[in-house]
DNA sequence: CTATTCACCTGGGTGC
DNA sequence: TGCACCCAGGTGAATA
């Protein structure tokens, strides 16, 4: 599922293949895919024609590339991959993939740029390009500004901006449940289900407890964790469980192989042995170590 | 205002 | 072989 690294895999690869280019057009099939654009797949379609792709930036899960189109100020075609989505590149005689919702062609010709997602939870959006409220001392680190749709996220872990002082502190007056906040993108952004999991087994930390009943040098020691295996899944690709989550050539990650407990179900936990529980929890898996991360009293 | 729940979507897997 | 059902989960609108 695309998280934090999986999206900055896929935005390295755009930025290396589509930086620079002039989309001739853009074949947009169905209304599902533009359905945040609020003017309509048409419009989107109309206004990207002609544009040069400047940069690809991203905050969190949340990829745009910087468009300088026709007729306006640099705008941000705001990219979610969802569960499903990809960004795939392309020759034009490739057969068009089943769930292929957009296809960007180029004054330059091949390769084209391809958004697929069987699911449909991603999509495209253009929007205007806003000051970045939270660059603070890291000023520059988004030169063209921050889609006006992703200013409500926070920065991500790997950003210069993000300041993980603030975020514990923020952390420590809330007696929500630490896993839910760690999921939370208002708070701190890229983190999905795997990594909220990976990292607070690392942290031995059962995802059931409130906030405010841990330390800030615990709360510090579990965002490192976070800002820790995201990095290490990175550098290796991102976590690829089967053909839905691939880089812009199709490839997956290798990060899968190093998980130690999502997706562990019955495994040994690889520090102490005791076999990994999975349990539903806000409606989604959670998989933990039961003796690393005691559960706290009172849940269940 | 904050906290929590649920709809959205498809394909792969399972049990009968 | 067929079919009903469950599961994966990021987001934001709806609800409490």
């Amino acid at each position: 599922m695309p998280e934090l690294p999986e999206v900055e895999v896929v935005r390295r690869g755009v930025a290396q293949h589509a930086i620079g280019r002039t989309i001739a057009q853009v074949d947009i099939r169905g209304d599902r895919v533009a359905r945040r654009h609020v003017a309509g797949p048409m419009d989107l379609a109309d206004r990207l024609a002609g544009g040069q792709l400047l940069a690809a930036d991203r905050r969190g899960k949340y990829l745009w590339l910087v468009v300088q189109t026709p007729d306006e100020d640099p705008q941000a075609l705001v990219v979610h991959l969802g569960m499903s989505g990809q960004l795939l590149v392309d020759p034009a005689q490739a057969p068009r993939q089943k769930h292929a919702h957009a296809i960007f062609t180029f004054t330059d010709g091949d390769p084209q740029l391809r958004f697929v997602d069987q699911r449909t939870f991603g999509g495209l959006a253009l929007t205007d390009l806003a000051p970045d409220h939270r660059g603070g001392a890291a000023q520059g680190e988004h030169p063209h500004g921050i889609p006006a749709s992703v200013t409500h996220i926070a920065a991500d872990p790997l950003e210069a901006a993000f300041d993980l002082p603030a975020v514990v502190r923020v952390l420590k007056t809330k007696d929500t449940a630490i896993k839910r906040l760690l999921l939370d993108q208002n708070v701190v952004s890229g983190i999905g289900n795997i990594y909220a999991d990976e990292a607070l087994w690392r942290a031995k930390i059962h995802g059931a407890r409130p906030a405010s009943s841990l330390t800030k040098p615990a709360l510090t020691r579990l965002l490192e964790h976070a800002t820790d295996v995201m990095t290490a899944a990175l550098d290796v690709g991102g976590t690829s469980f089967d053909a839905l989550y691939v880089n812009i050539n199709g490839q997956s990650g290798y990060f899968d192989r190093s998980l130690d407990a999502y997706g562990q179900t019955g495994q040994p936990c690889t520090r102490c042995g005791t076999l990994i529980q999975r349990e539903v929890f806000m409606n989604r898996s959670s998989h933990f170590c039961p003796m690393c991360q005691p559960a706290p009293r009172g849940s269940r």
